[in-house]
RNA sequence: GUGGGUGUAGCUCAGGUGGUAGAGCACCGGGUUGUGGCCCCGGUUGUCGAGGGUUCAAAACCCUUCACUCACCCCA
């Protein structure tokens, strides 16, 4: 028996109805407010990952699927989708005809993590990205959809969670001032933070271990950083939120792991998912487009971890999934020839029909038809076929009538 | 990469201190030679995760390994 591989998953029927209806509600959402879908390859350059989610990034340096393919060029399984909506936006020129695009794509993504509770290798995410718009508006607009898209899916528990990161303009400053403070409880740091504190310094500030949470206190904070521009930008973001209804809370201290992003970040949180409480993140990308060779437009989008929505969502499976409208239980050589033709015939119309091939008895049939849960039954056995009748059994009134073999399947439309 | 937990039938799980396997559910058949769910009766299924060791004897004890899972790291 060959297994398949750690961290990847079969979906099977069942949980899959689930997911179509996930991206029903999904797709369905984001059309009414603009968006395209917009699809892009699995497989891209290496360099593409590298230089958008940033050299240094964990996801980069020991997460990513690369490998050389058979003429010795480096390409990766996306670990993610903004870097290949970025590149396609620029490649295709789309910013030509109008700068401002929203996109939706729904798709796998792959990185080489231990797997755990709601998180896989290969994984599932329902992306957004929108171009061309500066205005923190839209980041309200695309906090508002999330918030809108786990209430239909029957999920509650959720709330967002934002900060800004600042720009290229201030964002060193708080860098400079959080290494300073850092540097005087460095000896009281854990051991991940003391190496985080050199390499990254803004993750220090997304520990969770209790003793660092408790030093970093009194670290200073990005917002008091921001420049004016930027201040302004958060501030519009929480007034719109405001006005839409939107609940939110401020967290200084809400980092992003991908190198891009900058002012507004958004996350939304769940308590239902043990340690992952992430079910979406997100943010502004203002300076992507132009360091992917684009021209310089801002951007902003977010992920949805789909397998961590299908595990929270309140919907339920059996108002999914679709049963067979008949089954047709046949005895007998000349009558199964005759099931057969109807069940095609059936299924052709849209009536969902099964049958038994093995020649069966008809309790065995009958149980099946039930199991399956069919809504009716068509007995045809050697009596009735000499007749020239079949028997209609209703499976929940348990009423028969007996049809005439002459147009049977118009008539047994009708009836179903 | 690090740590904890768990691996026994298709599924959920029993199997005190060693004596080469059980239950429920599911599945198949019968009770009703042609009528489902409930009931009754019968039946099939396991290299007890794998390899090695201790022992007359290992599902159990020891070592190794693998898988799954949760958590750390990181992230959606």
């Amino acid at each position: 028996m060959i297994q398949l591989i750690k961290g990847f998953k079969d979906i099977l029927p069942g949980e899959v109805e689930i997911r179509q209806q996930i991206e029903k509600v999904a797709r369905s959402l984001f059309e009414d407010f603009g968006f395209k879908e917009i699809r892009i390859p699995i497989l891209e350059r290496t360099e593409l990952f590298a230089r958008s989610i940033g050299e240094d990034t964990d996801i980069v340096e020991k997460e990513m699927y690369t490998f050389p393919d058979r003429k010795g060029e480096l390409i990766t399984l996306r670990p993610e989708a903004t870097a290949s909506v970025v590149r396609s936006y620029i490649q295709h020129k789309l910013y030509a005809k109008d700068p401002v695009q929203k996109f939706y794509t729904i798709g796998p993504m792959f990185r080489r993590e231990r797997p755990q509770k709601g998180r896989y290798r290969q994984f599932y995410q329902i992306n957004t990205e929108v171009f061309g718009v500066g205005s923190p508006l839209i980041d309200a607009q695309l906090i508002m959809m999330l918030v809108t898209l786990c209430d239909r899916l029957s999920i509650t528990d959720v709330t967002p969670i934002i900060n800004s990161l600042g720009c290229k303009d201030c964002r060193p400053g708080f860098k400079a001032a959080l290494s300073d403070f850092l540097s005087t409880v460095s000896a009281d740091l854990c051991s991940d933070c003391q190496r985080r504190q050199h390499r990254n310094a803004l993750r220090v500030l997304d520990c969770k271990v209790p003793s660092c949470r408790k030093l970093l206190v009194d670290a200073p904070s990005i917002l008091d950083y921001l420049g004016t521009d930027c201040r302004q930008q958060f501030e519009l973001l929480k007034e719109t939120l405001e006005k839409l209804n939107v609940p939110y809370e401020v967290d200084k201290n809400l980092v992003r792991g991908l190198d891009y992003y900058t002012r507004a970040t958004f996350e939304i949180q769940t308590g239902s998912l043990g340690a992952q409480s992430a079910v979406a993140g997100g943010g502004r990308y203002d300076g992507l487009v132009k360091a992917l060779g684009g021209p310089d437009i801002p951007a902003t989008g977010f992920a949805i971890g789909f397998d961590r929505l299908a595990e929270i969502s309140g919907l339920n499976r059996s108002d999914f999934i679709r049963k067979p409208d008949i089954f047709i239980a046949a005895l007998g050589k000349e009558a199964q020839t005759k099931a057969f033709k109807w069940t095609c015939k059936l299924g052709l119309q849209g009536v969902q029909t099964e049958m038994d091939m093995e020649n069966r008895s008809l309790k065995s049939q009958m149980k099946r038809a039930d199991r399956l849960g069919a809504k009716f039954v068509l007995i045809a056995g050697e009596d009735e076929l000499e007749k020239r009748k079949v028997i209609l059994r209703d499976m929940t009134t348990k009423e028969q009538v007996s049809l005439p073999l002459k147009n049977l399947v118009e008539n047994v439309i009708k009836k179903v």
